[in-house]
DNA sequence: AAGGTGACCAACCGCCAGCGT
DNA sequence: AACGCTGGCGGTTGGTCACCT
């Protein structure tokens, strides 16, 4: 059986009788030749039949470790750098919506593998789901996400832009809350980016603009979370979110009533914040910057 | 300056599904 | 139908680096 056999006999089975590849199997971080190797061989052959691609480039590792040093390291539409303020946006969605499929969510996020992600919830969401003592799956804690931190989010990415004083509309208001983006489905059932929020002034063109990784729009490690849950208290206690079981929404949503309605609104589940249209438009928008 | 600590990320591991034989 | 191979996925680990004391 696949799982009972260990990984590196499994290969060294499957690998023509080498005894040689049986002894010299590498394991841990790869270096510039063996890239420089498996690189040019996917580029003449392709992708696909890892483990005979492994043998015949002359790699000794196995085949899952060739395709995943290709897919997460070696592929030229690999995207490097820090998570963007508007990809942490659209993962904290997505998460919303799909869970823990990270393969699924990097779908969304071109030139993002799973692989980066998966770190980017673990070290950054999950830490502070931690520190405000709750689960990352708790009410507490997706409502501070939904109320507090994706607000503060789409405060941080208009004030990066800077064209982002627009006129005349409602959604560019210095208050996070009140001029956040209508994210929901209108009354109309009109996806919003389907039509109005995807001209200049939308709240579209804010988010995604030009912006890009040389951008100051750039995720300086884990400050956009802490400061959010600063936002809400002190420190970082859950007590600070959750009173009387339940969430203190921050004063400005409850003051503008914002609560009931526009993005907020969807009831206690987080699923369909924004409707598949909309994350297929954002998705469009990070490729673009891309 | 040196040691400790935590954050980050590349890579590995185990499991599973799909496919061909 | 059973088996083996392959690729894909999510979870976990370990190394490196930056920051703090």
């Amino acid at each position: 059986m696949d799982h009972i056999i260990p990984q590196v006999e499994k290969y060294d089975l499957s690998a023509a009788n080498n005894e040689e590849d049986q002894v010299d199997l590498r394991k841990g971080p790869w270096t510039v030749e063996e890239d420089s190797l498996l690189f040019n061989y996917v580029s003449l052959h392709g992708e696909g039949r890892w483990n005979s691609l492994a043998r015949h480039a002359g790699l000794k590792r196995t085949g899952k470790s060739c395709r995943l040093r290709w897919l997460n390291y070696l592929r030229p539409s690999v995207r490097r750098g820090n998570i963007t303020l508007q990809e942490q946006l659209l993962i904290l969605e997505l998460h919303s919506r799909y869970g823990n499929r990270w393969s699924k969510i990097a779908q969304y996020l071109p030139g993002r593998t799973d692989n980066e992600i998966k770190n980017y919830w673990r070290t950054r969401v999950q830490k502070q789901a931690k520190q405000l003592k709750c689960d990352v799956n708790s009410k507490q804690f997706q409502d501070a996400m939904r109320y507090v931190w994706i607000p503060r989010l789409v405060e941080r990415i208009q004030a990066t832009r800077p064209d982002s004083s627009h006129s005349g509309q409602p959604n560019t208001k210095t208050n996070p809350v009140s001029s956040n983006i209508c994210l929901e489905n209108d009354a109309s059932g009109v996806a919003p980016w389907g039509s109005d929020l995807v001209g200049p002034n939308s709240f579209m063109s804010d988010v995604s603009g030009t912006s890009s990784d040389t951008s100051d729009a750039q995720v300086s490690s884990v400050s956009d979370i802490t400061d959010c849950c600063n936002l809400v208290g002190g420190n970082g206690s859950v007590e600070n979110l959750s009173m009387n079981g339940t969430f203190q929404y921050g004063s400005d949503i409850q003051a503008n009533g914002q609560s009931d309605h526009g993005w907020l609104s969807g009831g206690d589940s987080l699923e369909n914040w924004w409707s598949e249209e909309d994350l297929r438009f954002f998705q469009q928008q990070l490729s673009d910057e891309f």
